[in-house]
DNA sequence: TTTTAACACGAAAACGTTTTCGTGATATAT
DNA sequence: ATATATCACGAAAACGTTTTCGTGTTAAAA
């Protein structure tokens, strides 16, 4: 069991200087041919590669972007991870991860662990928690030692940051568009609790999309599905909750939901009501997974392109990484990723 | 936007020596009362905290893991993920992550990258190219160089390092059993080409199964599906080849299919065909995932326990990397994790 | 022959820690 | 008063790099 080979190793057994290794190797004009060739050879022979912990040491940077999501067992956010990954890797850094599991106190600790010194910057998502608690001094205090943070999704605008999200509130209105369009005349909102911030942009586009078409909207239609149901765990309840809004509401014949699960649910239970989608209720979803696609039937979905923003996110970080010292003109980027409607079964 | 504070400045505002003030940050006997007082006031003021990467060099150990998997937008290496993390944090240690992207030189590219320092070891789970070119060589020189590797669900025997696999054989064997029993006479097999290690296994879980049972195993029963056409991408060709499957077959009243889009794919084509699932023909997939779950009918499927693969896989890496310099006896284990039979409604 | 220039290399500092060892000052024991 | 022990702290090395600067040797120019 050989350690890995080091400089200084190297130079004792050539028996020249650390620094002469180390300058052949980065081919220097300093050091004659004839030294380059045999160090080179030598390095080549053991397999020398620097060791990245002194190079981040003596760089200050550690070619390490840090992300913070709330959960990974998600098709949103493990493909945002791919993204990010995806160009992380292309310009040279590695990607740490760290879930809060929704949980504001570990999102602090997790952002306190990685914040010492192991990366250079952080991509995250906040936990529900956090956007419940409205404590944001963990990012604050993160930018305030100059790493920077960009946001995605689930962003607060209070923060000044540069954020990736998504045109939740459009996407959501031109999904009820559709369903209007669709001749559907009493549409249902299953959404979440108005502090989940997407939650709440994508109740407004349904509230919007309602209003300019003359519909007046009702409180009776929008089911605010409490967290504690989305867990998979709670399905009953959540079913239970669902098939109560249809049976007090038999004129419905639509219906908008902000998550995969929730359209899902609605489909199910719509079913076991006995009635037939797309044919007597419409449903649409937000959030392109796989649930959607392979569900039966397939559900008409708002995609978030949620590679894409990874792959945006990690361009705004690592240019914000590698930007020279620059005017200290601190400006923040938003980029808005737009939303496409999938269309597929489960409308008309 | 002032840096991040170092024992360097907190030395010198406080006009003491560097020694001294990591001695009062530890509560060292060597300082004073008055002094200790001083600095750690100071230190807590200023929120300092130890630069990791200063510690990781200086330790030689970065209390990270790496972890290589082929594909993170998939529900089992997401949910191995979250059981890696889970121990990892809990015991103080980081996960970094690579993506293999399936790809061989993907895999070794990200694995030399980290193993330069960055992580302590590795968790890992080998891509179908290299499972299928049968290059090991990263791997050993890994070991070599004293990294330890546990790997887990695709793993490769020829390698001596700690292994969590699942009960593939065992698990296709009496899922194939479960049809047997529920009165199937005609049962099919989807599966993956042999090279890949977990197919192989649930392969002839079935195929013992059915001998067992003095059932004759017949090659035009079991369909081996080609790399290209696991993708979302190529899903109307898989469609395509399991529909052929069933009109050759007419007699086909089982199907045991080693994933959950095989399986999913199959009940898709049956009910295409004017089949029942249950009544008509029963379903059993691999892999215990949101499509499982969530499918109309509901999915019968073996469940894999994903995250507490992950677990073990941490626990084991963790505990290899703090056993007190041993007694060299590399003994390595292979932890086998026992299969569940969920049972849904595409089963009776 | 002397001065200068080019060449080839080494010493040392720096990144931020921890830890071993040494040392001056005070207090205690002889 | 002297020897010794305790206390409180600092210097320095080490982890593995890169880079600046200095320097001795040789070759070219005066």
């Amino acid at each position: 069991m050989k350690r890995k080979i080091t400089l200084k190793q190297i130079a004792k057994e050539l028996d020249v200087s650390i620094s002469t290794v180390s300058k052949a190797l980065r081919n220097s004009v300093e050091i004659s041919e004839d030294t380059k060739q045999k160090v080179q050879a030598f390095a080549k022979l053991y397999n020398y590669r620097p060791n990245n912990i002194a190079l981040s040491l003596k760089n200050r940077k550690t070619n390490t972007i840090g992300i913070i999501i709330p959960e990974i067992v998600h098709h949103f956010f493990s493909k945002v991870i791919r993204g990010v990954e995806l160009v992380a890797n292309k310009r040279g850094y590695n990607v740490i991860i760290g879930l809060s599991n929704e949980s504001f106190s570990k999102e602090v600790i997790n952002m306190e662990m990685l914040a010492n010194g192991s990366i250079d910057g952080f991509i995250l998502s906040i936990s529900k928690e956090t956007q419940q608690m409205q404590d944001y001094h963990h990012f604050n205090e993160t930018m305030s030692q100059g790493m920077p943070i960009v946001m995605f999704d689930r962003v607060v605008s209070d923060i000044k940051c540069d954020k990736v999200i998504v045109d939740d509130f459009n996407g959501a209105k031109k999904a009820v568009e559709k369903l209007i369009q669709n001749n559907c005349k009493s549409i249902a909102l299953i959404t979440t609790k108005d502090y989940v911030s997407v939650g709440k942009l994508r109740t407004q586009g349904y509230i919007e999309a309602l209003e300019d078409h003359k519909i007046m909207p009702q409180s009776s239609l929008m089911l605010k599905i409490d967290d504690q149901l989305d867990s998979e765990e709670h399905l009953d309840a959540l079913e239970a909750e669902i098939e109560q809004l249809f049976k007090s509401n038999k004129e419905i014949d639509g219906v908008f939901a902000v998550n995969e699960l929730y359209a899902l649910s609605a489909m199910k239970v719509a079913r076991k009501l006995g009635l037939d989608i797309p044919n007597d209720v419409q449903v649409i979803g937000f959030t392109d997974g796989v649930l959607s696609k392979h569900a039966t039937p397939s559900l008409t979905t708002v995609s978030q392109h949620a590679q894409h923003m990874g792959e945006r996110a990690a361009d705004l970080l690592i240019d914000k990484l590698e930007r020279e010292y620059d005017v200290e003109e601190e400006e923040f980027q938003t980029v808005i990723i737009a939303t496409d409607l999938v269309e597929r079964e489960s409308t008309n």
